[in-house]
DNA sequence: CTGAAAGCGCTAACAC
DNA sequence: GTGTTAGCGCTTTCAG
């Protein structure tokens, strides 16, 4: 049925072992190699990925377990693992795990099974916090989320620097009252909330944090509450959120109730998505260096391969902000 | 060093062939399996997946082969076929191509060498005419674009009625000299644009169609042409686009150059995605059913396995008109 | 129900 | 340089 290694030998009338050398890099003289290559081209023949796995010990796999691929910063950091990872001659088992510690904990048995070469992951707070006893025996680099430990190397953005730069931008517009809108479930969120309630501090401004569940509902229902005849709460002048679902949530609700941005909200938040140019007047994001990030976390890893017992590394990136209309300067924006 | 099943069976005191069949569902009584599942734990075992691989000559893994995972279509797409993949306990493997024949011809020759138990696959125009002599010795479902060959299983939107609807909606609407933007690399646009022509033509309309790379800059600056001074083409009151990047160029040429839309030009594309809703009045989309395209490819995966000799099928799904403020009606949107 | 043994396709010693 | 051979870790006959 399918060729083997045996046919090509057969074919080529040499001992398989010349073959395999020919296939990898072993010494075998013009002639030889000749007759290999025909009888390759001939046969059709293709190799067996699994033994030769089984027999070199190397699985030239890696291993890419994300919350969601449709969450565009994994999405783009996907594409960037993926391309360095086929660069050096590897594969990647692309894993998503809503977030769902059970399903984490079956993909990291999976990624065991599969004896992968290293392992790129972003986990929920529940499994970072179990990580450490996993037992896991591949390199892994975690990315976007990260714990204290330093039990892995890990690639994450400067999120309280980048939060904080948010609260500044629109302090120095001329916000007061700056709300903070946080996803509920992510340790980014919290570090986020970091740099705003710092910042907010740091500037002489109230804090005036919430957190909710990462979905642009949420994030709309919690503006829809500012709104209410029966709130007691002090509406924000500006709102600053920790993701793009939520900000784009923010945007719904202002369009629902007929809130103009920046007019009677100014909005920022994070991710720089193609449609946050069009949105109103342009949205103010933080803009994550995603394919840096995608490509740092597989040379950690790659590093580390290389040497095994180095001490871990923590890479923190940094975000650019980027300044569009839904910040524009609080006078100009009322009149 | 790693703890292999033979490790297991000593812990146990039982042979290889009963751990194996603990594993699996072999017939082993209540005790020996008793003991087995204590050694399994105790030891830490996890099987050696190549080594099953190649043992059982099942892979258990899926290919997915896209353009590029970014796009919005592919992203829904592949968790639709992950999800359904490890539901049947398949892995996925991942890759981009980026539109590139070389590559999809390496990825190709990975797939065999993974002896996948099958491929899920969006080729270029230039790979679909080459796969009949491709050789593959699994089978391939096609998704996004399919050839006429029927050589292969596939699952396609019915492009030339969605981009008919479109062309009807603006039309009803009171729009008539409607202009359509086409990428110029894929099958879909072709067959979008066929759609147009047709339903151009069926409500005596005169066809405008123009075929760009399929960027937004491409989009962008063929309407910044039609605006320039020296321009000699009849301004269009309404444009269909063949994608969501084509889509979002447009827009970007409006805000640019100060056109409302409708008011100066309505607007229509494919492509639900969530920003659609939040930009100027509402883009006026189709909604491809992403996540039924890739439960669908998956089950003529599985049907195909199930029966490998049946005649091949191509499912065309419909895609559903999501109406937004981009196309008002012609009147009201003057006034 | 259980164990012994063959071998999946390949690479890597080891001989010549 | 080249061939022979021993497994990699597992499943699956085949005996018992």
């Amino acid at each position: 049925m399918t060729v083997s290694i045996k046919d090509v030998a057969l074919k080529a009338g040499v001992s398989v072992a010349t073959v395999s050398r020919v296939l990898g890099s072993g010494p075998v003289s013009d002639a030889l190699r000749a007759r290999v290559e025909e009888a390759v081209a001939a046969t059709g023949y293709r190799p067996n990925l699994s033994a030769r796995r089984l027999r070199s010990q190397h699985s030239q796999t890696i291993g890419l377990i994300v919350s969601d691929i449709r969450n565009p910063f994994f999405t783009a950091v996907s594409r960037a693992v993926e391309d360095a990872a086929f660069q050096a001659g590897m594969r990647v088992i692309l894993c998503n795990t809503d977030e769902n510690p059970d399903r984490e904990a079956m993909y990291l048995r999976l990624m065991q099974e599969e004896r992968v070469t290293g392992l790129i992951f972003a986990p929920t707070r529940t499994t970072l916090g179990r990580l450490d006893r996993a037992g896991l025996d591949f390199p892994v680099v975690l990315i976007d989320r990260s714990g204290p430990s330093g039990l892995y190397d890990s690639v994450v953005l400067d999120n309280q620097q980048a939060a904080a730069a948010l609260v500044g931008h629109l302090h120095a517009q001329g916000y007061r009252r700056i709300a903070g809108l946080f996803g509920n479930t992510s340790t980014t969120a919290v570090e986020r909330h970091g740099g705003y309630h710092a910042a907010m501090i740091e500037h002489g401004l109230t804090p005036d944090a919430r957190f909710v569940p990462p979905y642009a509902e949420a994030a709309e229902a919690e503006v829809a509450g500012w709104l209410a005849d029966g709130s007691s709460v002090v509406r924000p002048d500006a709102v600053m959120v920790s993701n793009s679902l939520l900000l784009m949530g923010v945007v719904k609700a202002a369009r629902k109730h007929g809130l103009s941005i920046p007019g009677d909200l100014a909005l920022a938040g994070f991710d720089n998505e193609a449609w946050t140019e069009l949105v109103g007047p342009g949205l103010t994001v933080i803009e994550q260096p995603v394919h840096e990030i995608g490509c740092a976390a597989m040379n950690l890893l790659f590093e580390r391969l290389d040497v095994p017992d180095r001490p871990t590394r923590k890479v923190v990136l940094s975000g650019t902000c980027v300044v569009r209309g839904s910040t524009a300067p609080w006078e100009a924006s009322r009149v």
